[in-house]
DNA sequence: GGGGCGATTCTTTTT
DNA sequence: GAATCGCCCC
């Protein structure tokens, strides 16, 4: 291994051996550089055997990410090497030992839909005023108990208000209900191996053997059952390297505590602390106005950033009057950027605070014919006809799970209601049975007729896959029942036009199981649920592709992009409103402006607007973000953009207003031919007559609709092309 | 008892 | 703009 492609610090980092490692690693300055090079440092220097290193990340993302560089490093290592998500770590301990707390290894892992759904049969059942506590409001109550690692018990001792009793009432028989359904929610992922590890010494003991080095990558992000879990794990041998950056904290709202970070040492001991402060990402310009904004902060370790890279280009900032206009406005630099530097669509990112603004930007880039793709928002696996299928599997795997059952106990519909459910549920109570073991007796519970038959039929099938599941490959099985539950005959036989792209995302589902399959031939059904309910859509984003790149500011964490739109700083939308209320929350947005700020190698472009629609009530914002004043003016360029759209009506008579054709935007100079229509900002709608020069000094012959005749160079005309212009 | 349709109410960020 | 809720009709 060369270590010459190491700073002196970074190499000192690798190096460390014997302590604790604290590793502050600001933004750009290699983080993950040497967070492989120090796992193939142990493995080559045989400090560590593969085997026994634990690498632990945030996304899943990241960890493949890990995986294929530390494979670079070290070839044949890489099957053998423990590198994964918190999440994905604890559900294979939990597959394991879970049975230890009373589960089966069977276990359903509950989304958030699935918790809400979970906790709304329990408010049901617990004889609660109507509209008295909302399921999604205690869900978020009890999802925050979780992360501060408060048991139900503590949680009962601690209410006050009758409010807070009845929470914390709700979350006693959520957890009992979890049980019952053999079901794990997000949180008890990270909680339940605590638990065990409690319990069980000898188990802890287990895993201290088997993970003798255990390194953190976003060590600022871990919440108290993250840090839990290192702490138990690390104790003994303090074999620990953690890397991270406090100024890139921005998961407080989930229980991050960036004190986790600020007191490593003393939770871990006389520990190694190295700074990584020279910044090889981002151009000086960009580097200075992030700084001075994280300045800001109090709650901080003073560190810098020092550029590697030239001074750069100015910030740009830009000023539109409606969400629209903004939207067109990122087209408009965009497009510049790619005529005179010669980008490619996959440069560029667009960001945003709220999955809610990527409307406007899609439009924009839809009807500009500019390839983008969308991270996060609606989740592929969170669309009703996938959880639907997976609500089928999960059923089949752990019949315990009455969450899944109600989902799908009438999909497709069987005339199966509410009343009839109810009538199962108080059966099965009634007789201390599985809800699923008593759908075979309908006559037991005064049901006959049409419902008894479905009731039969749903049970049948239940019954039959959970018998062919050690039978059938995973692949097999999905098929089989996806015909056999009538699905696909639903959905195709369905007249309602968004049925048909259900039915083609059941189709897709279908083959990202055969995928799994492919990689994983031995895999089971169950694993198969695991992968799914773990993975998210940043995970499927793909930057291979020639596009755009739009997502939320939070999914940008750790990557990077020659060219970054922040979009929407307005004051009350970056900083949210409700930040405004404490300096910590406030302190929270400053930092994730400047996670933004820092994704930019080369370009940032400011944009905000002077009106901004919300859902539905005309609700306005009208203020400029802070935090564009909290950056130093001289870095920053003001470019004016006046409104394309009210300009680019174009033929027709005088008066009247009529449309152009769809155009699209010229990506290579040599894009134009004789006798094409193209569209100037300024000249409107014209036709191509002659051509000369190639490449950058391409120019183009044009006769405008009114007749005006010029002579363009193209890498500075901003010219579109269009079908035809239409009348 | 079930299904369909209009009214109402939310939206921060995610494993 | 969507997702849930509640009412009303079959």
């Amino acid at each position: 291994m060369s270590k010459r492609n190491l700073s002196k610090v970074q190499k000192l980092a690798v190096e460390s051996f014997g302590k604790p490692v604290l590793i502050f690693a600001g933004a750009g300055s290699g983080k993950t550089r040497v967070l492989t090079y120090k796992i193939a440092h142990l493995i080559k220097n045989n400090l560590v055997s593969a085997e026994h290193i634990l690498a632990v990340t945030f996304t899943n993302k990241a960890a493949k990410e890990m995986k294929e560089r530390v494979n670079k490093l070290v070839p044949e290592k890489e099957s053998i090497l423990n590198i994964g998500t918190f999440h994905s770590i604890c559900a294979r301990i939990l597959r394991k030992e879970i049975h230890h707390l009373g589960y089966s290894s069977d276990f359903s892992i509950f989304d958030v839909q699935d918790q809400k759904s979970l906790v709304k049969v329990v408010i049901e059942s617990m004889d609660i005023p109507k509209n008295y506590v909302t399921p999604q409001e205690v869900r978020h109550k009890i999802s925050y108990f979780k992360n501060k690692l408060i048991h139900p018990d503590e949680a009962k001792k601690k209410a006050h208000l009758v409010v807070e009793k009845t929470y914390a009432d709700i979350y006693e028989k959520y957890q009992k209900a979890l049980v019952k359904n053999n079901a794990v929610d997000f949180d008890d992922l990270l909680i339940l191996p605590l638990t065990i590890f409690e319990n069980h010494p000898n188990i802890l003991e287990k895993y201290r053997e088997k993970w003798q080095y255990i390194l953190v990558d976003e060590y600022q992000d871990t919440n108290k059952p993250q840090f839990m879990f290192v702490k138990y794990l690390a104790e003994g041998h303090h074999q620990i390297c953690v890397v991270g950056d406090d100024d890139q904290s921005i998961y407080g709202w989930r229980g991050a505590d960036i004190r986790n970070i600020l007191d490593f040492e003393k939770n871990f001991g006389n520990c190694d602390v190295f700074k990584l402060e020279k910044n090889y990402r981002s151009s000086a310009h960009i580097l200075e106005a992030a700084s001075s904004v994280v300045k800001n902060n109090k709650n901080r370790a003073p560190k810098e950033l020092i550029p590697h890279n030239g001074a750069g280009e100015k910030l740009g900032l830009i000023e539109t009057n409606d969400e629209m206009e903004e939207a067109d406005a990122v087209v408009n630099a965009l497009e510049k950027e790619i005529k005179l530097q010669k980008r490619n669509f996959s440069d560029f990112a667009i960001l945003y605070r709220t999955n809610a603004q990527s409307r406007s930007l899609e439009d924009a880039f839809r009807r500009s014919g500019i390839p983008y793709n969308i991270v996060g928002g609606f989740r592929f696996y969170e669309r009703k006809e996938i959880k639907d299928l997976i609500g089928y599997l999960s059923l089949i795997v752990n019949p315990k799970d009455t969450i899944s059952l109600r989902r799908v106990i009438n999909f497709p519909p069987r005339g199966i209601g509410m009343k009839t459910v109810d009538k199962c549920v108080i059966q099965a109570s009634m007789k201390k049975t599985e809800m699923v073991e008593v759908l075979s007796l309908p006559e037991e519970m005064g049901i006959r007729g049409k419902q008894a038959g479905s009731l039969m039929t749903f049970y049948n099938i239940i019954k039959k896959y959970n018998e062919l599941l050690p039978k059938l490959n995973a692949g097999e099985l999905v098929r089989a029942l996806v015909e056999e539950a009538g699905i696909v005959r639903y959905y195709r036989e369905s007249s309602a036009p968004e049925d048909q792209e259900r039915l083609a995302n059941v189709m897709e589902f279908l083959k990202s199981v055969d995928e799994f399959m492919a990689r994983t031939p031995d895999g089971g059904l169950s694993q198969f649920l695991e992968e799914v309910s773990l993975l998210t859509d940043l995970d499927q984003w793909n930057d291979e592709t020639n596009r755009v790149t739009l997502m939320t500011l939070h999914s940008a964490k750790g990557l990077e992009f020659p060219v970054i739109f922040i979009t929407g700083l307005e004051d009350g939308l970056f900083p949210l409103y409700s930040a405004l209320e404490s300096v910590e929350k406030l302190e929270e947005e400053r930092r994730l402006f400047y996670v933004g700020l820092t994704r930019a190698m080369e370009k940032v472009y400011l944009m905000y607007a002077n009106h901004r629609r919300r859902i539905g009530s005309d609700e306005l914002y009208g203020m400029v973000s802070r935090f564009v004043y909290e950056m130093p003016e001289d870095k920053l360029e003001k470019i004016s953009f006046t409104s394309a759209l009210t300009r680019k009506v174009v033929g027709g008579r005088p008066g009247q207003f009529t449309k152009t054709a769809v155009s699209r935007t010229v990506v290579v100079f040599d894009d134009f031919r004789v006798g094409d229509y193209v569209e100037h900002a300024i000249f409107g709608v014209g036709k191509v007559m002659a051509l000369s020069g190639q490449g950058e000094n391409q120019r183009v012959g044009i006769v405008f609709k009114d007749g005006l005749k010029k002579k363009l160079v193209v890498k500075f005309a901003n010219l579109k092309k269009v079908e035809s212009p239409e009348d």
